[in-house]
RNA sequence: GCACCGCUAGCUCAGCUGGAUAGAGCAUCGCGCUUCGAACGCGAAGGUCGCAGGUUCGAAUCCUGCGCGGUGCGCCA
């Protein structure tokens, strides 16, 4: 038995059904799942095998017979209770109370169950996303809290990881941008990212032309909104996206002046950035910078190989990848010789998986985006930039996350009417959160009480943005993001405070108890009561809750586990008393108990990168 | 025109390879602190799971069609 399967009793009664099911079936050579579940009811006992039903039909058998025969064959020795049968053929299990305390004892080492996957290559997580000269917007926060989970959760288990934030800070917007700024003579060692932004905007109004795009647009029933905004255009974009297109040539060339300047621009950019990522409790640096502008070496690279390999051809001048399942190419270079986002996309899976060695690419972009990548990785695939340098397939995934609307189904607005940015939305978060604890510290009884406004704002700012966090990631990455501020920085029911309270209550009393934390790890457990049973039997499947996390890429699911095993810890705490209790083993244990949900809650809360604090 | 995503309680959402009575939170109505932290717990009420067929012992879940909403579709990124 493995340190994993000693505390994850699914896992241990999986391999005992496993067999049982060979027995009854009458060939041991059978593997067949068993289908183990925890109980939908506790009056069922805590885990079901259903696999009795399905079985029994494609056999022609009779589902209560098999399922009495499994029940049965089975050998629970040691771990539960005679399994029962149940309605059309469910098989109920309830566990042993020693078995019970052996897997909790288990589960109480350094990694709390979560098993360790070796693997020698690595994940790449792509995150953030963010574009040169733009204010992060709210959009953002998903690429970049979502990708910041991930990261986290492979890491537990074991895996090499590679943060990788593609930045936009390469190609024509960025020279628009550049050409504009100088243009109008501004002090680059002066700007803030508001100028930047507004002279971005600008910029790209300015630039707005282009005819062969339109036409292209047409014939090819691209959506309205594409044409509307292609014939939205002036005669004056010729001029600045000249200049714009002079800019970049002497940037691709080399010139140090303009080099110099280009730098500016993503420095004052990515000041913002980081600080951002700081407030968040983000791990992200300039060490996992790596934008288009890394790959432009490589991109007549990745045209060539394409052609060379028979893969692309031309067409109206533009080399282009076609698909043999469907009409519309990944084009790859355009008429005039310039590359495009795909190009560099390509030379970035090529990296990643050949490069870097991951197995496992993960791009947390929005989900708008799936046309593209979805040409872009089977455009890798065709030429084998798929697979690493021993042969071995990469799994490469496009995470794409919901459109980020107010309620109006509009662009988000700040009450001045300003859009609204990723920094005004953490501001307000810390500042609510700082006032919520700020209130509660004025209770003479309250734990807080007497801390000074710096250890207060701390906890305030760690409790805002648990809030915010918890409200983006607790949802289904995939679905539309409806955003209401006040829903997102709640601090009651179903939100990132809740399980950060829990974990608060659950210092205070270890604090209170006077028990050495060895005297306490070292305790046996005696679980009783139905409230320390189901609080027991939700700590034991945290480690595959985990590793579901990262099989499924869903953030969400530690969310709710998270939130179901701080309410179960609530529900105990209100229906067995602690400190309070008699009998001075069944105290002990249940400080264990405690100590080992604290544990399991601070884990958790870290790899969704939320603070838990000891008081709040 | 084609493709993809979504539709579950008044609101916001869970629902894991099809399983027992579809679950939370918010809001509403009750109950519980001379305090092991009430940012909590217990209970009540609230649902033709978009619609219609189909598959089967069994469907929110799988298949088909339709409706509504959103997004994307070659020389921007």
């Amino acid at each position: 038995m493995s340190s994993t399967t000693a505390c994850d009793p699914i896992a241990l009664l999986d391999e005992r059904f496993r067999k049982a099911i060979g027995v009854a079936l009458g060939d041991e050579s059978v593997d067949a799942d068993p289908i183990i579940k925890p109980s939908g009811n506790p009056q069922f006992g805590d885990f079901q095998a259903n696999a009795a039903m399905s079985l029994a039909k494609s056999r022609g058998m009779n589902p209560r017979e098999l399922a009495q025969k499994i029940a049965t064959a089975v050998d629970l020795r040691g771990v539960a209770h005679p399994a029962e049968v149940a309605g059309p053929g469910f098989i109920n299990v309830r566990l042993d109370l020693d078995a019970l305390g052996a897997m909790l004892g288990s589960m109480d080492s350094a990694n709390l169950g979560v098993p360790l996957l070796a693997d020698r290559w690595g994940v790449t997580v792509d995150l953030c996303g963010v574009n040169v000269a733009k204010q992060m917007h709210v959009g953002h926060l998903r690429a970049t809290i979502i990708g910041d989970c991930l990261a986290r959760v492979f890491t537990r288990l074991g895996r090499v990881v590679h943060r990788e934030n593609h930045l936009g800070d390469w190609g024509l917007p960025i020279a628009m941008t550049l050409a504009a700024l100088r243009r109008a003579k501004v002090d680059l060692d002066r700007l803030t990212l508001e100028d930047l932004n507004v002279a971005y905007r600008r910029a790209q109004a300015e630039g707005r032309h282009d005819e062969a795009g339109l036409a292209a647009a047409i014939a090819t029933h691209a959506g309205p909104h594409r044409v509307i905004e292609l014939s939205i255009q002036n005669d004056d974009a010729r001029a600045s996206i000249d200049d714009a297109k002079r800019t970049l040539l002497k940037l691709q060339g080399g010139d140090e002046e303009l080099r110099r300047d280009w730098q500016k621009l993503i420095d004052c950019t990515m000041k913002e950035v980081f600080h951002a990522a700081r407030i968040m409790n983000v791990t992200l640096g300039p060490e996992h910078s790596r934008g288009e502008s890394f790959f432009r070496d490589r991109l007549g690279g990745v045209v060539e190989a394409f052609l060379k390999a028979g893969l692309a051809k031309e067409d109206k001048g533009a080399i282009v990848v076609p698909f043999s399942d469907r009409e519309r190419p990944l084009l790859i270079r355009k008429s005039d010789g310039g590359f495009l986002y795909a190009t560099t996309d390509l030379a970035a899976v090529r990296f990643r998986v050949q490069e870097l060695e991951s197995n496992r690419v993960i791009y947390v972009v929005d989900a708008r985006q799936r046309d593209h990548f979805k040409d872009v990785f089977d455009a890798a695939a065709l030429i084998g930039w798929d697979r690493l340098p021993d042969g071995t397939q990469a799994h490469i995934t496009h995470l794409g996350f919901g459109a980020v609307l107010g309620k109006d189904k509009r662009p988000l607005k700040t009450r001045s009417g300003e859009n609204f940015t990723l920094m005004d939305l953490l501001d307000e978060a810390v500042e609510r959160g700082t006032a919520e604890v700020t209130a509660r510290a004025q209770d003479p009884n309250a734990p807080t009480h007497g801390l000074s406004a710096k250890e207060l704002r701390e906890i305030g700012q760690a409790v805002g943005i648990a809030a915010v966090k918890y409200a983006d990631l607790s949802s289904e990455v995939t679905r539309d993001y409806v955003f209401d501020l006040d829903r997102m920085i709640a601090f009651e029911g179903d939100t990132g405070p809740y399980i950060q309270y829990a974990h608060a209550r659950i210092s205070s009393i270890l604090a209170k108890s006077g028990v050495p934390i060895s005297t306490i790890a070292a305790a046996p457990f005696r679980v009783a009561e139905p409230a320390e049973r189901q609080l027991a039997l939700t700590l034991l499947r945290y480690g595959t809750t985990v590793r579901d996390v990262a099989d499924a890429l869903e953030p969400s699911r530690l969310c709710s586990y998270l939130q179901t095993l701080a309410n179960a810890f609530n529900a105990f705490y209100q229906a067995c008393p602690v400190l309070k209790v008699e009998d001075s083993g069944v105290r002990l244990s249940r400080l264990r108990l405690c100590h080992l949900v604290r544990r399991t809650l601070a884990d958790g809360l870290d790899l969704l990168g939320i603070v838990a604090p000891e008081r709040m």
